[in-house]
DNA sequence: CTAAGTGCAAATGATTTGCAGGTAT
DNA sequence: ATACCTGCAAATCATTTGCACTTAG
């Protein structure tokens, strides 16, 4: 496990602990796997990886451990349109996203022009932000790639 | 109707022409909703008000005639978590939105720090972008003012 | 001990789909 | 005439919840 994600789980650990609530073994799983994951899990795929170590898992454990990491600030969700969600344990503060059409990867951009954008939509709206999402929608270099290839396939068979 | 709110549908009813698809009655009221909404309607905010007219009309019919409109270009959606997804077919391209956490209420914000983005996320990534979602959350001066009247409400009880 | 957590199955809620008529073109 | 559409009800699918049983603290 990296010094991160050390760093991420021990975070979590203690919210859990200062709330009062207990640390199960399934739920320190959980987190675990939360706080070292640079694919942006969902549900399933955090089900499927437990399951090896504990057969019996439910996805109902797995939905509430997340709620509740969730709910205490140490991680965040990332709510797709027509698809399950998935989750950040590592940056759990809201962060752009570019998902990959082709294959559903996410990865975290660097994104200088960010900045002030909270600001001027203060300042623009009068709204007070308490979070934002910020998601890009394309193809990867590799499935663009792929696409290509589909294509020029066609049209060798026409 | 407002002169852009007839640019929209007219766009709208074009593309179905051009498509070869029908114009039925319940189709071109889903559209002119679509067209002249500012409040980025649910599909069941757009079927009780289609409803007064068209009795016996489904929320199936709207789903479906959404899902053409977007399909074709001429709307986008607004999905949210834990809730319906919302539409916007006055712009039908992608653009930022702030949501009230409060009443619900979705406004377009403008935003000047936008511009470079796409282009900035594109030479970093090289990934393709097809679109994006840029949304806050937040609360509205009015639910804003609403919350402070209760903190004090309650201060006031103890 | 006992409040919290778990697994299971049933419930939920938004959205989709199969089907048996209608209706635009 | 005949694709395309509609309304209805049933089916999906991710997520949530009720419940009886377990377990961490």
């Amino acid at each position: 496990m990296s010094v991160l994600a050390k760093k991420r789980y021990a975070a979590m650990v203690d919210k859990v602990k200062a709330a009062g609530l207990k640390s199960t073994p399934q739920r320190l799983a959980i987190m675990r796997v939360l706080a070292e994951s640079r694919e942006h899990p969902s549900v399933d795929a955090i089900w499927r990886r437990l399951r090896r170590r504990f057969p019996g898992i439910s996805q109902a454990t797995v939905y509430r451990s997340i709620m509740l990491v969730k709910s205490l600030g140490e991680a965040v969700e990332i709510a797709l349109a027509g698809a399950g969600s998935r989750y950040d344990g590592r940056k759990p503060y809201p962060h752009p996203h570019i998902v990959c059409l082709g294959c559903g990867q996410i990865i975290d951009p660097e994104l200088e022009s960010l900045r002030d954008m909270t600001r001027e939509i203060t300042a623009a709206s009068g709204f007070e932000i308490k979070s934002f999402r910020l998601d890009f929608f394309g193809m990867c270099p590799v499935c663009r790639k792929k696409d290509k290839k589909l294509i020029s396939q066609r049209r060798r068979k026409k």
